[in-house]
DNA sequence: CACTTGTCGATTGGATCCAATTTAGCAATA
DNA sequence: TATTGCTAAATTGGATCCAATCGACAAGTG
């Protein structure tokens, strides 16, 4: 079997969530395991994989025409990150979104991310608040949400990459990731986004002036104003 | 083979002498995976498996009587937990551990635990304070170095459970049991720990009054005499 | 009628076999 | 001698097969 990325054969009939990610893959995979790992992780993250949505194995090596060998691979490096909840005998299932876990995800990024920008501060360079800009300008042009997550994703990222600390960042970036499976909760019902342009050309000015105390209160502001934004969507979406 | 001794519950009467027996065979596992994993992620974590060793499948598989399956579901766990270095072909590693990696994980242990006692505080109870209390008293008696790690850890995360976080709290508690491995290794070549029992009673003493500011206070000098100690270690033995 | 028991189908867990890849050793050559 | 290329052994990746477990529903028992 080829890992040529492209183009596996689909099954005709089964889950079109999953059909449809496996027809668009990018990147070619060493291995099938990573296939179909970072496949089901981008179907989740992006939320075209609903929490509560079960995962059978065997459907899924259909699906990605494998065995269920490297799908089980797959789901079990899934459920270390909290992507699944996997019971013995059971099954795997895609774990559901909560009001509760958008706030313990915010909770994280609130301690994690005023970490990581303070430590980076003083090592950012002129490319790199270049490169921060340019993707604020990015994201003023885009309009695709998904893009738009992501753009958003890298900028946060782009002023934290001179921390220093690789497992702190990795840390980050997986939260930051989670973060967008309920902003795009939130925007399939809602339709549009807010992206707080203000808040990061303030934290991008903060960074510039190495005013660390500063950034990390613009961004606190700014990770506040979203967990707020969240939560009252979901309120309203139970009351 | 079977992971419950071949033992299973007979539904009869005096069922509670029944779930006591099954209770108390101990810590038995599911599935051949789950007890891969537990065990090797305890030998990580406490230092018997040291960084560097090559982790193969059929070595492992004969050690713990299964096949090379469920090894391989274990290694896939413990590669999202960062706990080995999987490269496709050539095998798992135990990832080596480094005066950066201590200096890494005080920093993600420094953001994340002020903000679980800083949330946990106002909604701990008598009973808390009292399990933390004993919990101290404990380490004052024990002397086993292996023991010790277990209990500060369990006494850090006394403090923290209220905080009402499960995944704040669950990466807490895997960063604390991280931290273990630099401590042992420290212990290794020094041979005996400074627990620092002053800064647990001013933490437990400040989380009595409800006084965050104070607890948060102690807890970063704790982490920082930690952080320095460590880092001092490593230094010395390079140099 | 409630409650247990047994059986069957679906699904997952585990074992064994084969294929693909890496690596080390060795020989040939410049 | 250093380097390149090739071959074989070791090791991992993947496929297929069998066993164990769970859920639901039917049947028996008090």
């Amino acid at each position: 079997m080829t890992m040529d990325g492209g183009r596996r054969a689909v099954a005709a009939e089964g889950s079109e969530a999953v059909a449809a990610l496996v027809a668009d893959v990018g990147p070619r995979y060493r291995t099938a395991t990573e296939f179909v790992e970072a496949t089901l992780r981008q179907g989740i993250l992006s939320g075209r994989l609903s929490g509560g949505t079960p995962l059978r194995q065997e459907e899924l090596a259909r699906l990605f025409n494998v065995s269920r060998m490297p799908v089980r691979e797959a789901l079990r490096q899934l459920e270390a990150q909290a992507l699944i909840d996997f019971v013995p005998h059971k099954g795997a299932v895609v774990t559901d979104i909560s009001a509760e876990d958008a706030a313990d995800n915010y909770a994280i990024r609130r301690a994690l991310e005023p970490a990581a920008l303070t430590l980076s501060i003083p090592h950012l360079d002129a490319q790199d608040f270049a490169r921060a800009e340019e993707l604020i300008t990015e994201m003023d042009a885009e309009t695709e949400p998904g893009r738009m997550g992501e753009l958003n994703r890298r900028f946060h990222m782009s002023l934290y990459a001179r921390a220093g600390r690789p497992r702190l960042l990795a840390l980050t970036e997986q939260q930051l990731a989670s973060a967008d499976r309920y902003v795009r909760f939130h925007l399939a019902a809602k339709g549009q986004e807010h992206m707080a342009q203000e808040d990061h050309l303030a934290m991008l000015a903060a960074a510039r002036q190495r005013d660390a105390a500063r950034a990390v209160a613009v961004l606190l502001g700014h990770l506040d104003t979203a967990a707020v934004t969240i939560d009252a969507f979901f309120r309203e979406r139970a009351g």
